[in-house]
DNA sequence: GTATAGTATATCACTACTGATATAGCGTAC
DNA sequence: GTACGCTATATCAGTAGTGATATACTATAC
């Protein structure tokens, strides 16, 4: 139920799913994605609850709007879900699931090309997240223990995602040269 | 469809639903899970792409079993799979979301207990992640570049489980560190 | 004998998420 | 004027995943 939710957060102030999926990409976007196609359904069944109002609104460029507000009820059960106990799930890596079956195909290099294109990937996300980092520290200043409650907690979120990919992309590093090793000076295998 | 080919890739030898659920929790748990209701229809839905195929076998304990075998169709896609691109999707992690949206309760103090609570969790993960390289280690020695392909993989998957969840950890240290100069000396208000 | 625990397969309802597609108004470039 | 792109809402089919429940056989404890 975690998107009913972030959907709540998000609606400090009216927005309609458009708008929302905007609000996504600039704000929870590094531990979080939807699609309009999910928004969509989801505010409306959000409405049903009696956590959300809507109301039509003429558009200056485009058709109608539909536009959400928190009621009473939604602001209350935002407040109840942050306070409930941490969400911690079952993390799925698939990238995982086709390095562990590699072993299989019994050819190092391939092993090695896959990592370092994982590499590259990871190492993208991550340049990514330090821009967003940059422009925290431009607004705010580069000291987080000095920020507002609300810049607290968003640098904190994102930090979050810069060390934990961080990690991912040190530890390709490391399982790079390991296979490097391997490559030039294969292991004997036991007796 | 990662579900799919880890099934295809835990199939190396015959089995019935019943077992890879074992098999799940002894080699790939630490990057994926699955529930018996989700692993019996994907088995049916690989039979009927001709993927695997099936057979009743009396058991010596309990109902028949119905234990699947890997085709040649099967093994080729598993190859297709594991060689195509790293299949790195979106990350959610709905604790941050919630520790996002607790800004807005303004109590310092709550965001610290769900913090200490989150660390215990993720601490309580990294402990049982470091408890299975212990055991490789005992089973393998402790240099992972002696190790054969196979180990080698395996090592490597879980070796990526416990960096990240230690950076993870880390940060979530950092963070309290944080949270607490705050309430012992709160930032000044903005002029 | 019966209660319970373990092995084993299977289905159901439900929630979650993606990608494709449809519709429609408005503005701009050509 | 028409093609394109942006704003905006909406639905659909398909895939993915969870939790509850049902059935049934075997072995062991009491």
């Amino acid at each position: 139920m975690s998107l009913d939710h972030i959907l709540l957060g998000l609606l400090r102030e009216p927005a309609s799913g458009y708008d929302l999926k905007d609000a996504f990409n600039e704000t929870v976007a590094h531990f979080w994605s939807a699609e309009l196609s999910q928004i969509y359904p989801t505010l409306k069944r959000l409405e049903e609850r009696g956590l959300l109002r809507s109301r039509l609104e003429p558009s200056p460029r485009g058709p109608d709007r539909r536009v959400y507000t928190l009621t009473g009820d939604g602001r209350e059960e935002l407040r109840r879900w942050v306070r409930s106990e941490p969400a911690v799930g079952t993390e799925r890596f698939a990238y995982l699931a086709q390095l562990y079956f590699m072993s299989a195909i019994d050819d190092l290099r391939e092993t090695r090309d896959f990592m370092a294109e994982l590499r590259d990937h990871l190492a993208g996300r991550l340049a990514e997240l330090r821009a967003i980092e940059r422009k925290i520290f431009a607004a705010h200043g580069d000291q987080p223990d000095r920020y507002s409650d609300d810049g607290f907690h968003r640098f904190a979120t994102l930090r979050m995602g810069i060390d934990s990919i961080g990690a991912k992309v040190t530890w390709c590093d490391l399982t790079l040269a390991a296979i490097d090793r391997r490559l030039t000076c294969p292991p004997e295998p036991a007796p």
